[in-house]
DNA sequence: TTATTAAAAGAACGAACGTTCATTTAATTG
DNA sequence: CAATTAAATGAACGTTCGTTCTTTTAATAA
């Protein structure tokens, strides 16, 4: 057979992105072969070549469009005005919401950064810094203005990071607790863990 | 050529392990083939079978391995009389210390659950989920005795192990912080993190 | 309406995969 | 010291890998 009636390039290529991105987040980048992903897309493994010159280029744009989609989404959360502990509550509230319903996205860029060739892995690595930035930067706001009371800002933010990454390897949608009050229990203990009273006891 | 001279079979195992241990890590369990480890371990591939029947018992023994030698150094470690704080504060100091020596293995443990087939995952997920146990009654203990004000045991031991698993994927030896004052900051952050007071302003 | 281009199929490529096997030799046992 | 076992080699097994190529047909442009 050839071409199959009402075919669209770019909708294939978005099918091969959808499809591929739970098979390497459940197998592993150097576990999926091409033929699975043609499988799932229901095509022919070489008319994969027609939309990506690799199967290292579906890695790579994969990444990237989350990466980009995390770092657009979290722009257009509005913190003007907020004071850092509201910020960090804002954070926080945005990074469970929007990773937890792109559980499949947030392990693959968590792990498979390795599975990167090096051009690859240096443009989602600036992505990642860049996001760990978010945080570091609310986190130094919030000891300059002493409603913070953090040892190293640096550390803070990354226990922050590792625990808010830790949520998607552990919530289930049907779980005990609602998205909500997980969002809730979060923001408490991280801005405890940052020395923000909440009470105003010892900060403004 | 065959066997050669002053060749042990207990050593070569131990030497397979400890090869295909950093490779693993590196490139994941599906991308390392047999004939790397083998070229690790200085041997023909083939070789490998008079150790392992299979490449998947390499990596299910290197896991096993790897939590048993969690669970029992924690047991080791003696926390008798302690209050959960300070309990707490030696689950932090050990788990730093222990897994901050040991990346490759953390890494694996975390990362190729994907990669066990099922009677292996079940193995390690049980040694996984004993050693959560651990945080979780500790938590547990400082809600009870009060010494502790957290939301949910669960999410908080879930939040703190999330912070510290974190560590190794950006702690280096060389780096800006010492072990020692990466624990130390550490501690006083997950600390306050469960609601403790170290200054002892709200609760004994 | 014809020419061109885009998107598919399906066969084929050499390379690499996990594993097996016959064979050889060192170490161990009786 | 002879017999057996353990530990290695290196070739080979059938599969599957990522990728390429030719061919066919649908969509689009001229």
């Amino acid at each position: 057979m050839a071409r199959i009636k009402g075919s669209v390039g770019s909708q294939t290529k978005a099918c091969i992105l959808e499809k591929t991105l739970p098979l390497i987040a459940q197998f592993g980048y150097a576990a999926v072969s091409m033929r699975m992903i043609a499988d799932a897309v229901g095509v022919n493994a070489g008319a994969l070549y027609n939309h990506f010159p690799s199967k290292q280029h579906i890695l790579v744009l994969m990444m990237s469009d989350h990466m980009d989609g995390l770092l657009a989404a979290w722009t257009d959360v509005d913190t003007k005005g907020m004071t850092p502990a509201e910020r960090l509550e804002s954070f926080v509230r945005f990074h469970i919401s929007y990773n937890i319903t792109r559980a499949d996205d947030v392990f693959i860029s968590f792990m498979e950064l390795r599975s990167l060739e090096p051009e690859g892995h240096k443009r989602i690595e600036q992505k990642r810094s860049a996001y760990e930035d978010v945080v570091r930067k609310i986190i130094r706001e919030g000891q300059e203005t002493g409603q913070f009371n953090v040892e190293d800002a640096h550390v803070a933010a990354m226990s922050v990071l590792g625990s808010l990454i830790g949520v998607n390897t552990w919530y289930r949608a049907k779980g005990r607790l609602s998205k909500e009050k997980i969002e809730d229990y979060y923001v408490a203990i991280l801005l405890r863990s940052v020395g923000y009273d909440a009470e105003g006891k010892t900060n403004v």
